[in-house]
DNA sequence: CGGGCGAACTAACCTAGGTTTGGCGATGCG
DNA sequence: CGCATCGCCAAACCTAGGTTAGTTCGCCCG
């Protein structure tokens, strides 16, 4: 099971028509912003493209010109050792933007690719700088958002560094499950379409896919986690929380509905 | 050798005499300041404090009340797993600030602790804010240093999660030695005062520190790196960074003397 | 319908790095 | 001066996870 959807990224549109509506309210899950800010957010200039699993957005040692905001489907940031070792950096599901780490860089110092297929909208970067730099709310709500991004990226280095391959994994499982309600509807039992290979769960973790897949298989039996083809859920959450050593603090997110829950 | 200093830190103050020097020199390599920008920084209100090895000057679950800017000596920031493994996920050198991270998030996700005796400047977090809203070109320094940060925690995830041990610690100690000389004088032989004992460096590279030890032996053994009582340095610096694939793109510092040379 | 392909899965074997334990030298303190 | 502490070092042993080399399964496409 857990095989890689071909075009997966349907089921997860955002909520409203507009390109940019998962991004604005995103946004102002980490800062309030004006009725002004939300309309030059929603006009920014874009030119949307579907793109097919694998097509890379940055690539390293580029000067961007663009910021890509993933509107469908699943992306992921990754940076290759000098002989070719692959590392998953973090994972981006849509309303988020791709390249806000880069925006006021001069050149990219990682990858970023589709997981899935999907569509993203690419704003110039001009734009982008502009209305962070001559809107205090949406360039702090920009910054607030880096800073997350920081907190997860550390971590997964605490992660990677320091829990088993047990924890490691449901680490992640558990870290997807809530990126992906972030705005969108909570489940009760946190299941979703897991959208990566075991192959890309291995270089997310540190591991290799066999042993991706041996822990998989011990996650299964322990009964914490239930393959079906490409879905998985928690039977047990609570406890599969405490075997990953999962705490949604470095997340950041404002407990609106979800405080205590998870 | 390689024990950790006691009173280390008086060789690494700042150049001149304010203590905010090193900070302001830190910030312009990154975005043009004006001279208002200038003094306004210099002029931030701050209590300038004299901490001990192992002090907290963050701890992980806090509303930071102040941001600490690092004088001289050391930091580390850190977090622990539920059953109290230790990761290092960064290092801090004189003249950064050691809370931007913090300065627009409620809690703090991690710890931030002195690694050698050092001094702190601490200035009133709406201090900081006020600055960074009200100027934009400090504002946006705050913001690019955020980010090199950050890219900084995406190298250690793929030096932690895709490296062998060894490549792994000679890539921490090329990283050292150039983040030491950012601002201060390029030596010829990367040579420093390690301010680390091995366990630190076994929590900052996810191993053990018997394993540290075994491999710092092993780099001594091939001609790698020479070691004198706490003092290490690098005789043959390309082979070193070879090893480590090591290539100081991710540093993100603009090349003024040192283009080529690294 | 049949071949090709990509992903999941398996098993046997191996090794990088962890674990445990203890010694040794330098430093600091009563 | 003697003791305690801390950091470095060492050796024997062990295991989590890597490596290699497959087989199986499902899906797509001609």
């Amino acid at each position: 099971m857990l095989c890689a959807p071909p075009d997966y990224a349907e089921s997860h549109v955002a909520d409203t028509d507009h390109p940019f509506a998962g991004l604005v309210s995103r946004l102002e899950a980490n800062q309030t912003l004006s009725r002004e800010d939300r309309e030059a957010l929603l006009h920014l200039p874009n030119k949307l493209r579907q793109l097919d699993p694998g097509t890379y957005i940055v690539r390293e040692g580029d000067r961007p010109r663009a910021c890509g905001v993933l509107i469908s489907g699943f992306a992921y940031r990754q940076k290759v050792t000098g002989d070719g070792a692959r590392q998953i950096i973090g994972l981006h599901v849509p309303g988020e933007a791709l390249d806000f780490q880069n925006l006021f860089l001069e050149v990219s110092d990682h990858n970023v690719q589709m997981l899935t297929r999907g569509e993203i909208a690419e704003v110039p970067i001009e734009a982008f700088q502009k209305i962070a730099l001559e809107r205090p709310n949406v360039g702090r709500a920009i910054l607030v958002t880096t800073l997350v991004e920081a907190s997860v990226f550390r971590e997964w280095v605490l992660n990677i560094g320091r829990r088993d391959s047990r924890s490691r994994l449901a680490h992640l499982l558990c870290e997807f499950a809530l990126r992906l309600e972030a705005g969108g509807a909570a489940r009760p039992d946190h299941g979703y379409e897991l959208p990566m290979t075991q192959e890309q769960l291995a270089d997310a973790t540190g591991l290799t896919p066999v042993h991706v897949n041996r822990v998989l298989k011990m996650l299964e039996a322990e009964g914490l986690i239930v393959r079906n083809r490409r879905h998985i859920s928690f039977p047990d959450w609570h406890r599969l929380r405490d075997v990953g050593d999962f705490n949604q603090r470095y997340l950041h997110v404002r407990d609106r509905a979800t405080n205590g829950v998870f």
